[in-house]
DNA sequence: TCTTGACTTAGAATCATTCTAATATTAGAT
DNA sequence: ATCTAATATTAGAATGATTCTAAGTCAAGA
């Protein structure tokens, strides 16, 4: 879905579109790197100097309600978000804190509605690992040491 | 692995084997119900008056580090605890909080080692929904509303 | 234009986690 | 058994993320 659509999905839906609003879901759209609330508030913050962390914190618990954007708690204690919906894995590196995508395909689950009773609202499958820079980082690393 | 296995591990690994570390490993193997920090604490403190939380969350983390409980990061905002650690997909319910363990057979990912040249280290295969007795509680609701 | 409800704001409050510095315990050497 | 150095535990402070609060602002419809 592109950004038009989703603004003016948040409309339909009943909530106004008001200038942080519009500020987040771009900000988000423009930053695919899964970033953290901090990053998100830190950085509205230099166009809009007034704009509340409750503010983007509302924002992005309306966002996600309306099934806009995607939370992410893959890494302890703190949120991230997501503009892209589809369903995809993340990857996560314990080494540098980076979150990556990752398409994996034939997941059985993709399609299930249901699961020992249970109903199957969203799925965060998630890995944990060291990413191909840290790799490639301790090899050069290992080549001198 | 049982308890006894897993305890005499802990010395196996270079590390000492305390009562606070055996109460903490112990409060898991009894307690299949995917504890947060806080739930593990509060009950120990019963046993141990003077175990301190900093105690709890040392002994975790040096549990995990050593491959002997799995760390879950499926609710926002706090760690819960798993004495299992064969692999296995974790279901959370939003509505009351629980984490359920569920079985799901054909994950593509299980004997990947490495996807998109990231090393893969741990998965995380998290789902959330609405959980069997949350949905009946609803079901029930709606037949005398 | 007025009113009402929705939205934003700054900062306080809360909650989870980590840090700190002092004390206690352990394992290994004597 | 005693000593010692390393390791572990403790209480409470500090930090960091998130939520709450109360006051002020804005927006859409009568």
């Amino acid at each position: 879905m592109n950004l038009k659509e989703k603004l003016a999905g948040l409309n339909k839906k009943g909530s106004t579109l008001t200038i942080q609003r519009h500020a987040v879901l771009e900000y988000l759209y423009e930053n695919r790197t899964h970033p953290t609330v901090e990053e998100i508030y830190h950085s509205l913050k230099e166009k809009f100097s007034t704009i509340s962390k409750a503010t983007v914190y509302n924002t992005l618990e309306l966002l996600k309600n309306h099934g806009l954007i995607q939370e992410i708690t893959i890494e302890k204690g703190k949120l991230r978000f997501d503009y892209e919906i589809k369903p995809h894995h993340h990857f996560f590196c314990h080494k540098c804190n980076r979150v990556y995508d990752v398409d994996v395909a034939g997941c059985p689950l993709a399609e299930k509605k249901m699961i020992d009773g249970h109903k199957i609202e969203e799925l965060r499958p998630y890995i944990i690992g060291t990413c191909s820079k840290c790799l490639q980082k301790e090899e050069d690393g290992g080549i001198h040491s």
